[in-house]
DNA sequence: ATTCATAATAGGAATTATTACTACTTAATT
DNA sequence: AATTAAGTAGTAATAATTCCTATTATGAAT
C-alpha cells in the first residue's frame, strides 16, 4: 500500500475522535481539506486502513463506523442518544468456555450493551 | 394488530428454524405458500413481529437476521461456512459491574462470538 | 348477512449505504 | 525523466430496506 495524502487524512480523522464516526461523517470531514475528494475514496481507504489492521470497522446495527481503537474493547450503546462509548470487559473466561463446551474456535468477542447511558439519569 | 394471513406464515417460517433467516431468505420461504406476496409485506411484518417481541432482530454485520428465540441469549458466528449458532452464556456481572462503573443501565446485552464452528477442526 | 372503518397488501418507486467501473493522476522506482 | 502500478474523482450500479398508493381483507357494529 503506497501513500496517498486522501487516506492519511481520512486515517487522521479517525484517530481523531471517540465517537465511531460513520463513513459520510468522516467524507464531511475529510472535504473540508480536501473539497474534491469523492466518497467512494473514502469507503475504500476505510476499508484498505481496516484490512491493513490501522483502524477497526464495528457494525451500529445495519451502519458500518470506525474506530481508532485496536485494542479488544467493547462497547455500550446509549438508546437516548445514540452515542457508542467504548467500555473494557474482560472476556477471558468465555474463549475457555467455548471451546470446551462446543468446539468453537474464538478469533473475536463482540459485546455491545445496550441501554442508557449517565447522562440520561 | 389484527390478524392476518401474511404475517401468520411469516411469523411460522422464521419459527421453523434455527438458522437466523434473512429477509430475502424468508420472503423465498412464503412464496411457495403465497406466490403473490411482495418483499415490502415481509420487511413490514418481520419489523411489526419485532415491535411485538414477537420475534427477535438481530444483525450480522450489516445484514438483518431474525430469530424466533426471544430468551436472552447469545451467538456464535462462524467465519468459515457463515452459520451463526445460537449459545447461553451468562452475563449477570456485567450488568452490575457497568452500572457500578460507569453507571450505564443495561437493558440488553448483545455478544456475538466470531471464529471457527467445530465442522472445520 | 351487510355495511363500515381502517389495517394490511401488492407492486413499484424511492432511499440509504456501499461497491464497482473507468479514464485520468500520482507515488515510487529505475 | 520515463515507467508502472496504485490511487483518485466522478459516476453508475447494487443491495438492503423503507415508503407510497390504489386496492383488498379483517373485525366490529349494525
Amino acid at each position: 500500500m503506497r501513500y496517498s495524502h486522501q487516506r492519511e487524512i481520512i486515517r487522521e480523522i479517525v484517530y481523531s475522535t471517540n465517537s465511531h464516526p460513520t463513513a459520510d461523517w468522516v467524507y464531511g470531514e475529510v472535504k473540508r481539506s480536501i473539497p474534491k475528494i469523492s466518497l467512494g475514496t473514502v469507503y475504500r481507504n476505510l476499508k484498505q486502513l481496516t484490512d491493513e489492521g490501522i483502524i477497526r470497522t464495528i457494525y451500529d446495527g445495519a451502519l458500518a463506523r470506525y474506530d481508532w481503537n485496536r485494542d479488544p474493547h467493547d462497547h455500550m450503546k446509549c438508546t437516548v442518544c445514540g452515542e457508542m462509548i467504548d467500555i473494557q470487559l474482560s472476556n477471558d473466561g468465555l474463549r475457555r468456555t467455548v471451546k470446551d463446551e462446543y468446539d468453537f474456535e474464538v478469533s473475536d468477542v463482540e459485546i455491545t450493551l445496550v441501554g442508557k447511558c449517565n447522562k440520561h439519569a
